[in-house]
DNA sequence: TTGTGATATATGCAAACGCATATATGTGAC
DNA sequence: GTCACATATATGCGTTTGCATATATCACAA
């Protein structure tokens, strides 16, 4: 294996163990009521959107499978989370949209979670570094 | 929210918005056989420990809970890939190490997963960028 | 050495997941 | 229009997960 090649997989292990690491640290907080982490995720999403969103579009967001996460939305409209309807331009699509309710829910939490996210993030790195491991990660996904 | 507030917020959100997508990317190669990605990983976490492990250690480097964890450890036991044992020094713990036939599988899958990390982490970041993320990730998780 | 509390792992059980596939709708060739 | 195929979501089902808690062992004080 190239020196490349290992630098590669190290950075990619070094990303997994932090990712592991933060998310326990945040799962533990006490902030989330009776969501889970992803479903926490999925109002996260939808506060971010101007407009209703598919299911699959959802799905490029969220790390589930499409069966799962289609659950997880019905599990949230049936708490009037969020809300589905039909896509009027494709029958075949469910156009979900946060409902207020879940809108007050995501900022509640998301007031909790931002700050402890600040607070973490904040600790061992600088502002310039976290530019950076912002600049590195959206190269990432491209 | 501060401006340093909002930079870690938004590190954090393309971190976790990298690791989805290219641990999809990783998960859809056909490479796992009848594994699932966290069986591998804890595969991979064994090959690279010297002695044998406990079950409690293995979970501060995987994200599941304890129960999961050790029903997962007994499953690889029953496909031969893991053995557990008693641990002389303290009679509470079990140690995990991996058999033959499961190095040899980890050997095998982590060899090509290997190349696949390579080839999708160097088509986006320079090596210098890769070591910039591994020094920012590695600063992350302590 | 016995009791008290802490730690490591296992188990019961309901909830959530992934895979395969069903259903419904859209799209384009003929 | 209709047939074949593609796409969006839903459902059946077996497996895996997390939570609460049980069990076994350890540490250490009385």
């Amino acid at each position: 294996m190239t020196r490349d090649n290992v630098t590669a997989n190290t950075a990619w292990e070094s990303l997994l163990a932090a990712h592991a690491a933060l998310t326990r640290s945040f799962a533990a907080e006490p902030i989330w009521g009776d969501l889970s982490m992803r479903e926490y995720d999925v109002l996260y999403t939808l506060s971010k959107c101007p407009a209703p969103v598919r299911i699959s579009d959802l799905n490029s967001h969220v790390l589930l499978s499409q069966p799962a996460l289609s659950r997880l939305v019905h599990r949230l409209a049936g708490q009037g989370l969020v809300k589905c309807g039909p896509d009027p331009v494709d029958g075949r699509g469910v156009l979900v949209s946060l409902t207020p309710a879940g809108r007050e829910r995501q900022r509640q939490i998301g007031r909790q979670h931002a700050r402890s996210v600040a607070r973490t993030l904040t600790a061992s790195l600088s502002h310039t570094e976290l530019s950076q491991l912002t600049s590195l990660c959206q190269k990432l996904h491209r």
